[in-house]
DNA sequence: CGAGTTCCTTGATATGTATCAATAAGCCCG
DNA sequence: CGGGCTTATTGATACATATCAAGGAACTCG
């Protein structure tokens, strides 16, 4: 062991970099990170350091800033549980261009490049895995952008189904893939709200009983939220 | 050339996959895509096809879809402009596990994976480069969802301001990266709203005049918006 | 089958935000 | 400096959504 809580574990899991690994080398990688906790304002790295890891929050604060010449600490970002920082440069071998420090007494992962890059460099695949996960998961992160700016619940409800829907046109019926309680989370509106937007869209031929939603014309629900569905 | 227009080439570019890419390396992928358009109801690709290409949509729309032992298509999903398909079962080298077909007329962008993987094997940076490239744009996406997701406007502005600010506590001064039109589709609320909620957070010590905004206590602001700075 | 949950629906109300309209402030350029 | 443009502010109003409250439906477990 290594003195990493469940928490850590699940926090390193959800991160970007460890999302897409395979289990068994998740637990590979995993087995190589160290916990470490720094005082307040307390150094973690220097700008023109080399890049051999990087972190992430479990808790406080770690400022990035740029010292100019005049000796004037500018910050440049400001990271928070759960965030990471320089990951982005380990992956690119270089130096960090910026340095950190706490802001409060923190705790970080520190994850080391040395094992993570040699696995990447020792089975490209790995890689490749990561890629395909990283690009999986923006379009979702994509995906939930466009629905959290669509300027109304009716709009929100309406792109929800759709999305469930994979057709163009003509009716369809599905079952929700969960409770309307976290559905309505999802959208970030009421369960309330979800309920009557249910009832409102009933007269576009949208009918909701339990978990089963039938909708009658999937064109007219496009036209509805002023979507094109091309045709 | 190979029939690319100006708007397929900036499509390209701001997907994931590319977005990393630098320029020269970039152009040098973007030599061998080719355009092909496809009927309506047209079979793209089938599943168990070797995943030597993925595809990007400029116009029409594409269906996945798995084909049960009975015969009975069933759609697995849906993606319209500016969407790509395939990409990730490409990084993996694997075959597609769905086919896809058109739902309408559409135009594909379609990538082969020959030049994208041989440029990866070369050159192992490029690969890094990319994951370098996304786990950054990941992150911008994770804040952009965590703002849109704030209750109200109030909280969106502050949210917003305290990025800027790149501090825990004390005073500020900063000035506003963009016009503040720019701000409030951002922050996905009124031009007017913004303007208003500026004014509101007046007595909170936040001043704007004109494109400078000063928070006296930042803390406060925190606060006001029921984070938690840790302090 | 029925009591106890939890989840969902519906109504009434308050709050927040968009919209419309008008004024004011900033900016560019002659 | 001043006209003409864009951008920002402020007010009045309408609409949308959250919230509070109560009743009803579905689910669980004995």
């Amino acid at each position: 062991m290594n003195g990493l809580t469940q928490d850590d574990l699940a926090l390193l899991r959800q991160n970007p970099v460890f999302a897409g690994l395979k289990d068994a080398t998740f637990l590979q990688v995993a087995g190589s990170v160290t916990v470490q906790t720094f005082p307040k304002h307390n150094l973690i790295f220097q700008a023109g350091d080399r890049a051999s890891h990087f972190f992430l929050i479990t808790s406080g604060a770690v400022q990035l800033f740029r010292s100019d010449t005049d000796g004037v600490e500018k910050t440049v970002n400001l990271f928070r549980r759960p965030q990471s920082f320089g990951e982005a440069v380990m992956f690119l071998e270089r130096t960090f261009p910026v340095s950190a420090q706490t802001l409060q007494e923190s705790r970080l992962l520190r994850v080391d490049a040395a094992p993570l890059m040699s696995l990447l460099k020792a089975d490209p695949e790995i890689g490749l895995g990561l890629l395909a996960a990283m690009s999986a998961h923006l379009k979702l992160l994509v995906d939930e952008i466009t629905l959290l700016r669509a300027p109304t619940a009716r709009h929100r409800v309406a792109e929800f189904i759709l999305r469930q829907v994979h057709k163009l046109e003509g009716a369809a019926t599905f079952d929700l893939p969960y409770s309307k309680t976290a559905i309505a989370r999802r959208l970030d509106i009421s369960p309330e709200v979800l309920s009557r937007t249910f009832a409102g869209l009933r007269k576009d031929g949208v009918s909701v009983k339990g978990r089963t939603v039938t909708v009658a014309d999937i064109g007219l629900l496009y036209r509805q939220v002023g979507l094109d569905n091309g045709s």
